[in-house]
Formats: structure tokens, sequence, C-alpha cells
DNA sequence: TCAATAATTGGAATTATTCTAAATAAGGCC
DNA sequence: GGCCTTATTTAGAATAATTCCAATTATTGA
């Protein structure tokens, strides 16, 4: 049932969803073909797009997936370790899947998220006794270039 | 039209509104009893309350507050500096009136938030260009050492 | 004291997300 | 391939957090 006239290269494509199909199963998730799209989705704009955003770009390709299926679909990808959930100021969160070590920019302005890769060094701080870290977010709030530009006038 | 019975000393309290009074005035805001009794709830209890934890604090001592008024009050002391807005996960919007340089540990299962005072470097990046930084924010998420004990059992 | 305007108020409206229960689809087994 | 078990999808209702609104009230400066 894979849909073809996709736009993306034969080869690529399956290594990919290989990749996906993989990821899914040893968390205990089955490949679905709304997972498979919605990650594609994600993955053809590396911009940090809300679930809605998500769900726009999936219809494309899937005109009758659910609000809801996008919702679990995303939460399904966080939980495997393929998608980073961010949440740099109220509103919708952002998705994120790029996994490589990054902070993020984010103008206050427009929104737009920019990642930044970050220098490997170890940011040693003195942990609340016994707390147990997961992982860290650097977020940088400001202007962008763009933003910065039109304010200024 | 000031409440007695404050359980606060009399002179650091009226050093305090002296202080966020001028505050308000140099960001062009007026001086009102929301505000103040706002800005009290905050620093009495120094964890990271959602706007409806003030909002219940608030009223304690100022039972007629409006919901709306809250939400007004903060803005307008995160808007003067008094007050940083952090948003760590999805849900409600914390406000930590501590602004000293610290990171934020937050309990991804009890939503705790714990401020740890930073060491004074900087931490060079590069950013995207034009980018005008205004603050950044570093979160370090996983398990409070509460919850990791509940957890492993 | 008075006028101008900023702030407060209750309630309605909006936004983003989660919940629910019925229908559908995946994956393992024969 | 067909069947069974169970996970997933679905539309729509429900919820949570915040913002908007227009009328009232309070603050400030002249
Ligand atoms: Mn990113
Ligand atoms: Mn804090
Ligand atoms: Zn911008
Ligand atoms: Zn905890």
């Amino acid at each position: 049932m894979t849909k073809l006239g996709c736009p993306m290269n034969l080869a690529e494509h399956t290594e990919l969803e290989r990749a996906l199909g993989e990821r899914l199963a040893t968390s205990g998730f089955r490949f679905t073909s709304q997972r498979r799209h919605v990650y594609d989705a994600l993955l053809q704009t590396l911009d940090h797009p809300t679930a809605d955003d998500v769900f726009m770009r999936t219809k494309r390709q899937m005109p009758d997936i659910s609000h809801a299926t996008v919702y679990n679909c995303l939460a399904a990808l966080v939980h495997c370790g393929l998608v980073r959930q961010v949440q740099l100021q109220r509103g919708a969160t952002r998705y994120c899947p790029n996994m490589e070590r990054h902070c993020h920019y984010c103008c206050d302005e427009c929104g737009t998220i920019f990642d930044v890769t970050m220098p490997a060094e170890t940011p040693t701080m003195p942990s609340p006794k016994g707390f147990q870290v997961d992982h860290y977010e650097i977020a940088v709030h400001g202007l962008c270039a763009n933003c910065a530009g039109l304010r200024k006038k």
C-alpha cells in the first residue's frame, strides 16, 4: 500500500523507512503508514514545526490523517528517540528531528528557531542532591537578523 | 489603603515596595496594589509557581483580585525585569523572581524546578549571522531525588 | 480637584492539547 | 492467505491555559 509518486529517492527512502521501523520496533511500537508519513514530513523541512504544521504537511501526502493521530505519532517518535520536543516559549510545542548535539537560538519576535551545533564540552554543574540527569537544553533568546533589522527603523 | 497585618517586616516591606515602584515607573507602568500583592506572593515562596498558583496565593491577601489581573501583573513584572518567565515543559508557564544568574533543573515526573547558581563563564557559541542575543536559558531535565527513588521500586 | 489615560474586572473567546469509545489495521501463527 | 489479539487510528467532545473585550475604576500630573 506504499503510495508511489513520492519525490524522495527510492533507495534512500527505503533506508530511512527501515531505520524508522527498527526504532519503532525496539520501543514496542508498530510500523504504520501514518508514522512514516509524519516522520517524512518532519524530515522534509528542517524548521521546527508545531504539531499543527506537521498535520498540514502530512495531509498533503495522506489527506485523511487525523489531528489526534499526528499527536500520537509525534509522541511515539519522541518516545523512541527520533525527534526532540522543544518548548522555548508559550504556545504550541515545536518538534525537531535533528538529533545531533545542538542548541537553539530562538527569535522572540517571529518565533523562528535556529539549530547551532555545540562544542562537545561538558558543562559541569553541581546538581541538586540525588537529581538524576536525563538531558539538557540550551536556548538563546533574542532577535533574528531580519527582525532586528525591522525593529531598528 | 495599605492592608495591615502583613507578616512581613515593616521596614523591609517599605524598601521592597519602593524598589518595585521605581522599577515599574522606569518602564512606564503605574504602581498599583494588585502589582504589589502579586509581587509579594512571588517573593513569599521561591518555588516556580504557575499563574494560577500566583492567583490563589494573591487571593489570600486580596480576595477580589481577578485572574486576568494576575496575568497582567505578571506580564508587567516580567517586562520590567523583576521576574523571569520559564517554560520548561508543555503546560502552564512558570514564574521565577530570582533574578540572579542561575539555571533550572526540572523534574519531568513531578514538575519541580530547582534553581542552581551557575559559574560565571561565558559559553561562547557562534550565533546565526545577525542574531541579536537577549538572554539565554539552560535547563537540565531528569528526575528529582524523590521521584528517582519512587521509580526504582 | 479634575481630566486624561492606564489598569482592573468578569466573562466570553481562543488556542493547543488530551480524552473517549468505536472502527480499523498490524503482526504473529496456523 | 485467513484468523486472532491487540495496538492504532479516528472524529469529535472535553479540558487547560491564556488572551481578548468593553465597561468600570484607579492613578497621576496639571
Ligand atoms: Mn533543533
Ligand atoms: Mn528559577
Ligand atoms: Zn525573527
Ligand atoms: Zn520529581
